[in-house]
DNA sequence: CGGTTGACCAAGT
DNA sequence: GACTTGGCCAACC
């Protein structure tokens, strides 16, 4: 499995709680330009964190991809399958401050 | 192999 | 702030 999308998937895993990326940072630790493949990749993503998060989880954190914790460039929460305000809260239960569907990308964004 | 889609980006109106 | 445009690229049909 060394399809783009597994490649974002393995990369996010990096990724320590408390801390975000975006669409953009992962296409360039990957050494392309794919902002928007990523995004589809994580849409599609078989290991979405937010099933076994809300509903008693009952996957390991170990197999699971923090998809939440991708944001968009501008530091805009962005989109999420199961809704945006779901997203918004797994960051905050994170220790991610919000505001206004925005996230202080210079405090919380995370360098690979 | 061409065409469409999308959890994107940047610049413009 | 809300749109529109053009560009990007992998995945899917």
């Amino acid at each position: 499995m060394t399809s783009f999308s597994e490649r974002c998937y393995t990369l996010l895993r990096k990724v320590p709680k408390g801390k975000v990326t975006t669409y953009k940072e992962i296409a360039k630790a990957l050494h392309s330009k794919a902002y928007r493949a990523v995004g589809s990749a994580m849409h599609k993503n078989p290991y979405f964190a937010a099933r076994g998060w809300v509903g008693g989880s009952n996957l390991k954190s170990s197999d699971l991809v923090a998809c939440h914790r991708v944001i968009n460039s501008d530091g805009s929460v962005g989109g999420f399958a199961s809704g945006q305000k779901n997203k918004i809260k797994m960051l905050r239960a994170e220790g991610i401050e919000i505001k206004d569907n925005k996230i202080d990308l210079g405090k919380y964004l995370y360098f690979f």
